[in-house]
DNA sequence: CGGTATGTTGAGAACATTCAAGCCCCGTGG
DNA sequence: CCACGGGGCTTGAATGTTCTCAACATACCG
């Protein structure tokens, strides 16, 4: 099913994203060393499953390009997006303190970069390395913060105001009156990353037109920041 | 505001208590000691609030008893919990890598003991201690898995569902047809936690009543726990 | 230029929320 | 022990939001 391209060895390229990665940035060079070594770099296609909740767990990934889907279904076979990875991300980071299998299943929303590596050597490293287990401690807090944030805005939020939240995010923290982005990504996945049917994607846009949000593709406009601050 | 009763040392029964945590229980003799050094312990009545959004974070929490509610205000004062904490439960442990504020708010639902840790010496213990870091790294995973846990359900399950699914997991995996179960706190602080209006546990309550679930007070009986499943 | 995937729009249904009223349980005090 | 009061819980009705399904439009890619 997956058309894998595994290459042991990183190129060059890869190696340079995946040290900036949030995950390894900030290990002294002696463990660095050591995580290049027993990393390997993995591609998937758009759709390609990476794995399927209940399968083993060998593996954690650090996103290097592209966006993976995570995702649970329900026993009708619906699906709903637990998070969505992207370049510099971690998935399954949460195994790494124990469980032998994956919790949901994940898939390439689009032709993905992956380092992989194996769980069970990072655990050890991370016993035995203190900035290693600082990293962790760092990947699962991140993560951790994020999540929580998913759940409030999800109980708190209607659809245009989540999608005005979002798009305030992007934004950063720029104080321009104006601001334009590009979605780094379908709609559908921005959809389901706030967990919104696509068609109430659509129409949290258009009920934004009212707050000077233009929309051309993946190319949205904002003409007033601050009005979508009041949403 | 907070009539609060702390006491410097802990008493016998507390500290007994405060061992069996998830968060103290596998360190070593030493590094447990340390722990137990630092630590002081405080009372909440209920309603009283621990800390709120934005504040200064000094310390984070693990529940020795009673619980504490996690929750968030959006602009129109609506609160959403995130997460209702337990005995053995820690709070704010996301703080512990980074970040000098609280995220969200917290409140005790009932009158509540907790043991409470500086951040600063936590953090500075899990740079140099293995199994203060190990201690972390599990704590954060735990939660993690069921923060995620906690979106996918929201997403994928309508409130009969999610009680239901509650209750099978209050059951344990006991291999009984029938259960009998007592809430460990009041019915509102429940629909909190599973993300419901109080009126809407109730509804879900009554249409579980067809698959054999019998509501009196906090005692709640499950005449067909296979049923249950099927929901 | 055509075809497929992606996105939009409409209508209806399902689900949950809100507000209001009433009930029940439980603890207090007589 | 019983009466009372009050908070928590339940129920009803109306409202609002999102989902689903279907049809249509648009964009993208060969």
């Amino acid at each position: 099913m997956n058309t894998v391209n595994k290459s042991l060895k990183l190129n060059t390229r890869d190696r340079n994203i995946l040290v900036k990665t949030p995950f390894l940035a900030n290990l002294g060079s002696h463990t660095l060393n050591r995580m290049l070594e027993i990393v390997t770099v993995s591609g998937f296609e758009a759709r390609d499953i990476l794995f399927r909740e209940g399968e083993a767990a060998e593996y954690f990934y650090c996103v290097l390009s592209g966006y993976v889907r995570l995702y649970r279904l329900n026993k009708d076979g619906r699906e709903a997006d637990i998070r969505v990875c992207g370049p510099g991300d971690t998935v399954a980071e949460c195994l790494l303190y124990k469980g032998d299998t994956y919790r949901y299943n994940a898939q390439a929303a689009e032709p993905v970069t992956l380092a992989r590596f194996e769980l069970q050597k990072v655990r050890e490293m991370a016993e035995r390395e203190q900035d290693v287990a600082k990293a962790v401690i760092e990947c699962l807090s991140t993560h951790l913060m994020s999540t929580m944030d998913c759940v409030a805005n999800d109980r708190l939020q209607t659809a245009p105001q989540r999608v005005a939240h979002y798009l305030l995010d992007q934004c950063g923290s720029e104080e321009c009156a104006s601001a334009s982005i590009r979605l780094p990504f379908q709609k559908s996945l921005l959809a389901g990353k706030l967990g919104l049917a696509p068609e109430a994607l659509s129409r949290a846009f258009s009920s934004l037109r009212r707050a000077g949000v233009t929309v051309r593709g993946r190319v949205i406009q904002i003409s007033d920041v601050s009005a979508l601050k009041q949403i």
